[in-house]
DNA sequence: TCCGGTTTTCGCCTTTGAATCGAAAACTTC
DNA sequence: GAAGTTTTCGATTCAAAGGCGAAAACCGGA
């Protein structure tokens, strides 16, 4: 039988506020001190080992990284084989998608940085393209599903969720329409309480939280639905 | 370094008409002359070579079971990596979803035969898991996404595609409606030919063709889209 | 206390695309 | 040519998202 190594890989993504008012989509990166790519940026991850699934190995690889326990979300995006991604004995890699909501800010190593996913550092063997994977993933996820959950904090208000959508998604998102569309999904609960306004006034903002933290799909648009059979 | 297996499975998938009229999704499958699990039946597939991918590598294996020109599309699903799923050695596979156009017909070795998804045999290791989230990925794709033109013949009627969705979906579908929504999204160009009636008459049905043979989203419902910016 | 400024919220309307229905068209056989 | 079949097409309804502006609820200062 044919043996080669087999690592996992996690693009973390965070949305983070570097100037205040400024939100952007970051990814957790740490910075190789030794070679292969010396100085180059790396996503997290290693080695499969032997009693593990891939599941459990990413979580375990990531908690040298973070805390765990801040990751909301952590799914699997895809499985990269090319021979030569990485120089020396073959490594196939299996990639995941991970989430921290916004609320957090976890304790990083010294080699570990967040950065900007639109302005990504130079980045080692194959990641750049594993990186970018992972933001269409969120983004298409965020459209269809109520994955927004795993982005916000346990309780915001609809402004707050707009930047964080709009940060995530890359474009701006209407705050109105935002509310109306989870709203009628279900998706959003009222906590009954208000946030108190900024320093320049204004109404106070009503306190949101999602519905539910399970991911779960609404429904990828069910185009060609069966027929109600309704008269 | 932690060496183990690596495997490529293929659900490969066709729409098929057992009796006349009577179409349902079938799953490629050999069955299995040796231990381990003598009898049951297994997804086509094979240990990684060296020096290959395992997009090549999943159509190098598939070429022993099926001719891989009728290969209308192959896609990544997913990497199951339990450390008991098979006996015996630890062995990684990665699962894919391969789609054949109903026209088409493969010469099949011995042991290998078509079976409906809605009825399986006796499935080896996990591979019932994975047949069902081929069919899952491509029900959801045919909804938005032209992928439609990976299980159709070159041209056919819209009664002949509505039978083809139909099996494939697992619910009714309305010709009308399906003809709409795919000419809307401009995924169908009409050839200009007719189609003979059947023996029991009726007006000829125009043939159609798709559009674009290549996978393409249709914008998964791009909800939450950017401000039209119209006024 | 009143008033302008600010932010949130809500209702109404438009737009888009899918589902339904029924009638017309085009062919068969008898 | 009439009856029966099947396809095709237009008109209508229905559902959900996007756009807009007015009303609500707070601030600070005159």
């Amino acid at each position: 039988m044919n043996k080669l190594g087999h690592e996992v890989l996690a693009a973390v993504l965070q949305v983070r506020s570097r100037s205040p008012g400024q939100l952007s989509l970051e990814v957790l990166l740490w910075q190789r001190a030794r070679e292969p790519q010396v100085g180059r940026w790396s996503l997290p991850g290693g080695q499969l080992q032997a009693d593990e699934d891939i599941e459990r190995s990413v979580r375990r690889q990531l908690a040298e990284k973070v805390d765990v326990r801040q990751l909301s979300h952590v799914e699997q995006l895809a499985t990269f084989s090319a021979p030569d991604r990485v120089p020396g004995p073959r490594v196939i890699a299996t990639a995941f998608l991970g989430l921290v909501a916004s609320d957090n800010d976890p304790e990083l190593p010294d080699d570990t940085q967040w950065h900007r996913v639109d302005a990504l550092p130079r980045t080692a063997f194959d990641h750049e393209a594993i990186i970018l994977r992972a933001r269409d993933r969120l983004r298409s996820k965020l459209s269809y599903t109520n994955l927004g959950f795993a982005l916000a904090p346990p309780t915001f208000t609809i402004s707050e969720l707009r930047e964080l959508y709009s940060a995530a998604l890359g474009h701006r998102v209407s705050a109105t329409n935002l509310q109306r569309v989870l709203s009628r999904r279900g998706q959003l609960t009222t906590t009954g309480e208000t946030a108190s306004p900024g320093p320049t006034g204004g109404r106070p903002a009503a306190l949101f939280r999602f519905t539910c933290r399970d991911i779960r799909v609404t429904d990828p648009v069910a185009v060609l639905r069966p027929p109600s059979g309704r008269r």
